[in-house]
DNA sequence: GTAAAAATTCAAGTTAACTTTAAGTCAACA
DNA sequence: TGTTGACTTAAAGTTAACTTGAATTTTTAC
């Protein structure tokens, strides 16, 4: 069993045959088809699948774990060594999310019940945070919006 | 003016009116209403409201943050005290999901690139995550799915 | 007193990351 | 060879957290 089917890979990663086809369509994994128009995937695919969850669990969203995985050899397996670079790529992000949410809170213990209720001098005041910059979501942290009347 | 309008309410906390209403329906607040049938705000919202745009900042939902308001006194002002305690409460919970990524981070770091090819050994194996447990996602990270054939 | 600004409700639309359903095709095995 | 089980596509449904639009009513400002 050379290339493994859809859900073969299912099985093996927990993900649904549905998620594993709307990666697809995104661009995350690219399976070849057999004769009778069926999924075929290569083993590799598995650890790549992986790779997904473990990105998602930290907040990563799809179209960004796709750009970590472009940085995978392009034709041929990735090595253990490509997997090992993508991981400290992978690791000094999660490091510099992880600094932020405790700078954050940090800034949070001393304003939650501080005394700014004007809330013009508080220092929790809009940083600037990726998470939150596209779509619908609040764009002010305890401050006044920027330079409107 | 003692109470203040869903307009003043929007401009000083950068809030959508749209989302402040929305925001009504989940209970997260519950202004009261003018002769003319316009919401008004006490003036301790301006801070309720912000509490809730920094909880979201750090992952929680608008149900959870609801659990955390419903700490504060019923019927009276909170005071600064208050404001205190939920935020002790706060930061805790932050600490944990901070502790939490980072455990994630470290197992991650030696298993992204180790030879457990068989996803059988790998320390990284369905993390109790409160983040995905309800709805779409994924379930497992790096592992077999529990006891299925 | 009137016109513009701000408020009201209700329904429908948006985005991400999927799932579900329907109707049909392919593959594995007894 | 036949019948399950696994697979196919396409379209519509799901959830959170909102936004947008339409039609009306209140408030504010001159």
């Amino acid at each position: 069993m050379k290339e493994i089917s859809i859900g073969f890979l299912s099985r093996r990663t927990g993900v649904a045959t549905s998620a594993l086809r709307y990666y697809e369509t995104l661009g995350l994994i690219t399976p070849n088809r057999n004769a009778g128009g069926q999924r075929r995937y290569p083993r590799s695919d598995i650890r790549r699948i992986s790779f997904i969850i473990a990105a998602q669990r930290f907040g990563f969203t799809l179209p960004r774990i796709n750009e970590l995985l472009r940085r995978l050899p392009n034709g041929r397996t990735p090595s253990k060594a490509d997997w090992e670079t993508i991981g400290d790529l992978f690791r000094d992000e999660l490091t510099a999310k992880i600094h932020e949410l405790e700078r954050l809170r940090d800034t949070l213990s001393g304003c939650i019940g501080c005394g700014c209720l004007s809330l013009t001098a508080c220092a929790l005041y809009n940083p600037k945070d990726q998470a939150h910059s596209h779509g619908p979501g609040p764009r002010y942290l305890m401050g006044e919006p920027p330079k409107s009347h």
